[in-house]
This record gives C-alpha cells, sequence and structure tokens, in this order.
DNA sequence: AACAAAGAGTACCGATTTGGTCCTGTTTGC
DNA sequence: GCAAACAGGACCAAATCGGTACTCTTTGTT
C-alpha cells in the first residue's frame, strides 16, 4: 500500500510520452493509442492535468494539449498534486495542521507530518525530465536516505 | 493522496503509547480508552500488529499485548506492511516486477519503482521510537534530502 | 456559412476498498 | 468454574476508484 491511484501513474506516462517532443500539440486519441490506454480515461487525465496548469489546452480542430512548461519544470509532486489533490500522508494533514478529531494522536500526527515533507520535497525535486529518462542500474545514493531521513526525524 | 491508511496512524498513535514502558502488558479495552479510540478498531489493529511480529499475544485473563522488540528495533515502514501490506506505490510494483498489463508503461514505472525504493528506506529508517518523540523544530537536513532523491533518479 | 475535429464539463455506474461492528470460539489466571 | 482477554471470522455501509457516456463549445478548413 501507501499508494498512488492508477490514474497518477497513467499521467506520468503520458507526460513522459509528450516530454519527449514538448513543442507538440498531441490530441487525447493519438496520446490514447499511442499508450495503448483507454481513450476516454486519457481525455480525463489530460483535463486534469491543464486545470492543474501542467499542459495548455488548444481547443477546435488541430487543437490538441501541450506541456505549458518544459519537461525539467515540471515535478512529480504537481503531476500526482493535479490527478489526486493535495499529498496528505494523513486526514491530520489535509486538515492543514488544525487539531485533530483525536487529539491524543497529535503527538505522532506531527511527526507524521514531518514524514510527509521530506516525500514531498523529494517528489518535487523529481521533474518530468528525470521521470522519462531509462533506468540506470546501480544507485549509491540511494542506500544513504534512510540515513540522512533518520537524522531529520530523531 | 498518497495516503496511509487511517488504521495504520491508530496503530503508531497505539504502539508509541506502548513504547513509553515497553515490558508491560497492555489490554486492547485500556488502549483504546487511553487514545480514545472504537474499541473493536483497537482490538483489530493489535491483533494485526501481533500476526506481523511485532507485539506478542497473551491470552486469557491478565493476558495482553507487549512489544515484542525494543521499540527502536521496530521501523515505522514494519508497521504499514503489517496493517497494509507491501509498500508498493504502484500495481506494477506490488506485481513483484513482471511485467506490466501496459507494457509501454513500463519506462515510468521502473522510476517509480525507484522512487518506491527511496520511500520504503526512509520509512525503514524511522524507529517507533524516534515516532514517539516530541516534534523538533529545525531539520536542516530535509532541504537536502530532495536533491539526493534527484540524484538518485538521474 | 457549414462541417468536422477536438477539448470542456458533468453525470453516471459497477467494483473495490475503507472504516467499523459484531459474534462465536479459545485460552488462562484466580 | 468463572470471568477476563485474545483469535478469527463474518458482515455492513459509505466512500473511493477506474472507467464510460453524453452534451456543449470552440475553432480550423473548405
Amino acid at each position: 500500500m501507501l499508494r498512488i491511484n492508477r490514474e497518477t501513474d497513467y499521467a506520468t506516462a503520458i507526460l513522459s510520452l509528450m516530454a519527449e517532443a514538448p513543442e507538440e500539440r498531441y490530441s487525447a486519441a493519438w496520446l490514447s493509442t499511442e499508450r495503448g490506454l483507454p481513450a476516454p480515461v486519457v481525455s480525463k487525465i489530460l483535463k486534469q492535468l491543464a486545470k492543474g496548469g501542467l499542459l495548455v489546452s488548444h481547443r477546435g480542430a488541430k487543437g490538441g494539449y501541450s506541456l505549458a512548461r518544459p519537461a525539467e519544470d515540471i515535478s512529480i509532486a504537481e503531476v500526482i498534486t493535479a490527478i489526486e489533490g493535495p499529498i496528505a500522508l494523513t486526514d491530520c494533514i489535509e486538515g492543514g495542521g488544525s487539531a485533530c478529531q483525536y487529539s491524543p494522536l497529535c503527538a505522532v500526527s506531527h511527526n507524521w507530518s514531518r514524514l510527509n515533507d521530506v516525500f514531498y520535497d523529494a517528489l518535487r525535486s523529481v521533474s518530468l525530465k528525470d521521470m522519462s529518462k531509462p533506468l540506470v542500474k546501480e544507485h549509491p545514493v540511494l542506500r544513504e536516505v534512510g540515513q540522512r531521513v533518520k537524522s531529520a526525524v530523531s
């Protein structure tokens, strides 16, 4: 668990395709056939991304969508937010820091909030361009991350 | 979004209470009144944590639950796993790395998998003891994390 | 001016997941 | 032998998710 929903996954797949030639205009129909995803779903996702300011839409014949900004300037955090709403591990966090329903929980809730910040920062630092790149095999840095997070919470 | 579910939040709250005096035996009823959470829910959560090996249960009168290990040796990742199952941002990741249904997505899916690893490591490095501590105000390390994750994905 | 391509908006639907309850065992201390 | 306390389910309503469908509006082309 600790899932992102499927539409967000689709969204990154679609956007990474668009990132290959950012200036171009892509129609929902073309993107759906290219990625092998159901057309109405792709259309729905594109609308949400446009509403979130990640894409600009062009109506009418020969219309379509194109990236609102260079792929380096679009973060995965933005994609998630556009599709799923604000990134919030717990109800408490989404509530905007106001007192939770169960006040005795708040001690841990604040720590969840810290973890949430770490994740959010991480997701903000990963751009669409990064996400479009092929897989790199070895990631020595990865092993360090755990330690660093620990020190952030201790 | 990108939520943990409410039971997991409850679980950390309950466990952090138990971490204050780890040797003691706590009954479900007592924990529920102490935290102000519905008794059947607390009971359900405790059973799952016991099944996950985080708690040991003692049946019969004067029974109850106690931590299976010191609070420093129980990670938040384990708590999430015990309550929600394996940590997997996407379907593809949970599928165990086998080919996704939508093969063209796999390029991004592998990158999601990388992010998943980073999150998993982060959650593994935070112990129940850390989670029980009061909030520390400044976290200079936090700002670094973004950069580190970026380099892990680039 | 008319038509067709394409997005905007929204309602809807079935399946699954969540959050939570309840009930019937079984174990064990007193 | 009784009562406290966990084990293990079944069960249920409500929300969410993944996906479809339909009606508008805009706009390039002829």
